[in-house]
RNA sequence: GGGAGCUUAGCUCAGCUGGUUCAGAGCAUCUGCCUUACAAGCAGAGGGUCAUUGGUUCGAAUCCAUUAGCUCCCACCA
């Protein structure tokens, strides 16, 4: 199916070529779609919905990755696997977009029918809700596209009301004439969670009001100056000596004439403003309740939108409510009322989706009684049946759960899930059912929708839609959010499975990095500081972008992006896409003709050396810590594990040390190296695969034919094997790596050409043929002679490591100043490491109370550092 | 006012239940290389009293306390 002629390979990467047509060929193959199936253990995800306000940002792009990487994993571990995707009506903030684009057309809401309000909203939810399952292919998830499910869906929006329905008659959600936090741009009201405060600088300001037939006034202190229109009352503290002589006096109202009652009241503190609080029991929060335990009157004097309504002075009505402040303030100035204006911060509760600031407001709204619905949900957390990563988050959880107030969840709205209570048109009497009355003609039903999250609560057990399926999933396994929406979604769900379900919505809640930009801002549209998805993926693939995402991402921290980061993950999938064609270029050159296949299995364990068995065991490693590494949600680790196995292992050291046998050893051989190295590369390829899925499969399907619909995401994750794990194996591999290393410095060093070759003598009797042969082979050496009684020649450059003296001969090259320094710093380094050994050792407490091991270890330590400064001080004495 | 988190190389960050040359990686810097997989690369090098102070311990980047600075969440102070 795929071209396999090596000159097509190009030298770079192109993830253009490649990430479109493996999607493509997922999709046609439909290898991510899961069905019950009892014979397999299910793992489940359900998304995140995106709301359809917009496209995707960098942010979702960590959460998808992150969702698909368990996925991946968990698929190639042999669970059935199901992701279910989706996407989110998001109620006020989608109604809010689609009322200012109809503005933008020139059609105003107010003249448009219910009917069609909601067909426009349906036509922006088909355009964004397409933009974003088009985004979320390209980062190549792999979703069940056949479960594509939106909460405004049939079956979704039935399990909404049915929700609504069954909480209504177990007496959970009642109506009342309530405080609450008001939006005036979209004329609803919004629950305590959609409002966030901002410290505003604002003023505050002094006005005196007159006490009644007397000379004597009250100073009050307000940051709201218009409400005072809506005053009802003084309050005072009741212990505070200035005013206890007028409390039961009446006072006089400026402006509006009220005559309003002073009284006292302990929530009232002496200390600050004036110690005299203006009440307006309509617009505060405390005021109301202050009005409710004195009987204050309330007098409501804005409408929906803020403005001001018929309840003030003729003059002052129908304006915005900022007008009327400077209106009212002027008139008190003019009045003489006006004592002071101080400049004052305080912090105003905005409307998150409007972000303009909530007004407290008076309104007939529907409630979710919390306290009792909360219980088990919390206590299933607490005891560790859904567990949260970083654990930490709990005690946030815990905190709002104990505090919990009930929950407002209409809004006056259209788009929505509409409220399922008709009222009878005469005897006003709630009907609260999921079909409408019969006879209808005697009832209209309530106005308002329910809030958003009052249906996405209910997406991890309702995403599947029929009893079977419901059993064979739910619980859900993982849930992968941003720690932003613990209360409106992680924490609901959690109140909704318990409720409904009598069961845990999902075992793990994963809690993402919050991205921000590399000053620390968050990512938002208006600072422009949040790059597009897309032109990521474009300039550096999808694959480049997933890693680099899991690569900077710790769990449970905030992650410092930016654009240029995503050169890790396009080099990495560079590395590995040469690496790719390494073997590929070998194996062409050892057979003819243009199909690659594996040269011959049956060579796989023929020829095998130390170099073998130190690869296996560092593979088998990584395997283990990077399954460790993923079960325990550090994603993170275990990307930095995969990155350095790959780069540092297996490219820097174990194909460089297979060129030796590759290009000088018998044709056996060859085949033998060639063919366990590709066998061992495709096995490493699955561990990369959940990261950068695309690459992987890419490489996976050149090393061999492979069938019609095969696949490396379905394909086997390589386990690990203990046996495998090769100390000696490893130690003989570092001792190499040791005595190159110390040879390429002291090239380095010297500045001797690279082009020049060197002869290099070697004092030891610890090396083998074998390890001999590869040093050899990895530093460009002309002779090499071992021989553990030879003494040092003249004018070379020397190394001492650890049971093996390194001498380079550099007749008429060497410069002896150089020489000396490099000699003398390595002196410097030894005789420090040996000094904090000693001091260790002869540290009676030390020695008596470490364990024999540890103790074991650093006389090792000691003794090897002492023969080496000894040698090393040997060769300084001969340089001079 | 309450709570959570962070502070390690110039930058971005790893370092789990204290002990393997543990003080690391990537980027940036310096030196040398277009060596037949890769210059998006290779081989070397320099660079940090692990924020402060104290404590526990034979031993602390790691545990405890303290101080300072930064970030976030929650809370009705007009």
């Amino acid at each position: 199916m795929y071209p396999k002629n090596l000159a097509d390979i190009p030298k770079a990467y192109n993830p253009k070529d490649v990430e479109d047509k493996w999607y493509q060929y997922w999709y046609e193959h439909n290898l991510y779609h899961s069905e019950v199936d009892e014979s397999k253990t299910p793992y489940t995800i359900v998304i995140p919905p995106p709301n359809i306000t917009g496209i995707l940002h960098i942010g979702h792009i960590l959460n998808n990755t992150l969702q698909d990487i368990y996925i991946r994993y968990k698929r190639m571990k042999g669970f059935n696997a199901c992701w279910v995707p989706g996407i989110d009506h998001a109620s006020i903030a989608t109604e809010a977009k689609v009322v200012a684009m109809l503005k933008a057309r020139g059609i105003n809401k107010d003249n448009t029918s219910r009917a069609d309000f909601l067909k426009y909203c349906y036509e922006w939810k088909e355009k964004y809700g397409g933009i974003i399952f088009k985004q979320l292919r390209k980062l190549g998830v792999s979703c069940d596209w056949q479960r594509e499910r939106f909460t405004m869906d049939i079956h979704y929006y039935r399990k909404v009301v049915e929700a609504f329905v069954k909480l209504y008659k177990e007496g959970y959600i009642y109506r009342g004439y309530r405080m609450v936090n008001w939006d005036p741009a979209s004329r609803s009201a919004i629950s305590d969670e959609e409002v966030f405060y901002k410290e505003v600088q604002g003023k505050l300001w002094y006005f005196k009001y007159t006490v009644k037939d007397s000379k004597e006034f009250v100073v009050v202190a307000t940051t709201r100056p218009e409400t005072m229109l809506g005053d009802t009352g003084i309050a005072v503290n009741p212990q505070d000596e200035r005013y206890k002589h007028l409390i039961g006096k009446t006072i006089v109202l400026p402006i509006v004439g009220r005559e309003i009652p002073l009284f006292a009241d302990d929530y009232v503190d002496k200390e600050f403003g004036t110690g005299a609080v203006k009440v307006t029991p309509a617009h505060d929060v405390n005021d109301y309740e202050m009005g409710l335990r004195h009987n204050l009157e309330i007098v409501n004097i804005f409408n929906e939108d803020a403005t001001t309504n018929g309840n003030v002075p003729a003059e002052f009505r129908n304006l915005d409510r900022y007008d009327v402040r400077e209106k009212v303030v002027a008139r008190l100035e003019e009045l003489s009322l006006l004592l002071k204006v101080e400049n004052y911060t305080n912090k105003v509760g905005y409307s998150q989706r409007g972000n303009v600031p909530i007004e407290p407001y008076l309104s007939e709204q529907w409630f979710m009684k919390m306290d009792e619905l909360v219980k088990p949900a919390l206590e299933v957390v607490l005891d560790g049946k859904v567990k949260f990563h970083p654990e930490h988050w709990t005690k946030t959880y815990e905190h709002w759960m104990t505090n919990i107030r009930d929950w407002c969840i209409s809004r006056q709205l259209w788009w929505g899930h509409r409220i399922p209570v008709w009222y009878h048109k005469e005897t006003h009497e709630i009907y609260c059912e999921v079909e409408p009355p019969n006879d209808i003609d005697n009832y209209y039903q309530d106005d308002d929708v329910l809030d958003t999250w009052a249906s996405s609560w209910l997406w991890a057990q309702d995403v599947f839609t029929n009893e079977r399926e419901q059993k064979y999933y739910y619980p859900t396994d993982l849930l992968v959010t941003a720690p932003d929406i613990i209360f409106f979604w992680v924490a609901r769900m959690i109140i909704a499975g318990m409720h409904f379900m009598k069961e845990i919505p999902f075992k793990d809640v994963y809690f993402t990095s919050t991205v921000r930009d590399t000053q620390g801002r968050k990512m938002s549209k208006s600072l422009g500081n949040s790059p597009d998805p897309l032109d990521l993926i474009d300039e550096h693939g999808a694959d480049a972008l997933r890693f680099t995402m899991t690569y900077i991402a710790p769990l449970g921290q905030d992650v410092h992006f930016s654009n240029e980061m995503v050169e890790i993950g396009r080099n990495f999938a560079n590395k590995m896409w040469n690496a790719g064609r390494f073997l590929l270029m070998n194996l062409a050159s050892q057979q003819s003709g243009a199909k690659n296949i594996r040269l011959d299995p049956s060579l796989k364990d023929k020829h095998i050396d130390f170099t073998d068995r130190w690869i296996l065991s560092r593979f088998n490693k990584t395997i283990k810590e990077f399954t460790e590494a993923l079960d325990r949600f550090e994603v993170n680790a275990a990307s930095k594990l995969v990155y350095s196995y790959v780069w540092n292992d297996f490219c820097d050291w174990f194909v460089e040390l297979s060129k030796q046998r590759l290009y000088q050893g018998s044709e056996e051989e060859r085949s033998a190296v060639l063919t366990r190295a590709i066998l061992l590369f495709e096995e490493m390829l699955k561990l990369v695969h959940p990261f950068m899925p695309f690459i992987s499969e890419e490489i996976w399907q050149l090393l061999d034919e492979r069938k019609t619909g095969e696949s490396i995401s379905t394909s086997a994750f390589p386990e690990y094997d203990l046996r495998k794990i090769d100390e000696k194996a490893e130690s003989e591999i570092l001792f190499v790596q040791e005595v190159v290393t110390a040879i390429r410095n002291i090239r380095g060093e010297m500045n001797v050409a690279p082009s020049k070759a060197i002869n290099v003598l070697l004092k030891t009797d610890q090396l083998t043929k074998e390890q001999t042969k590869y040093i050899k082979s990895l530093v460009r050496i002309d002779e090499l002679k071992v021989d553990p009684n030879m003494n040092k020649p003249k004018a070379s450059a020397s190394a001492v490591v650890k049971g093996c003296d390194i001498f380079v001969p550099l007749e008429g090259l060497i410069d002896l100043n150089i020489e000396r320094t490099r000699i003398e710093k390595e002196i410097t380094r030894i005789s420090g490491s040996l000094e904090s050994v000693k001091k260790k050792l002869s540290n009676e407490g030390f020695v008596a109370k470490a364990p024999a091991e540890v103790i074991e270890r650093e006389r090792t330590k000691m003794n090897d550092w002492e023969k080496a400064l000894e040698k090393l001080k040997v060769i300084l004495a001969d340089l001079t």
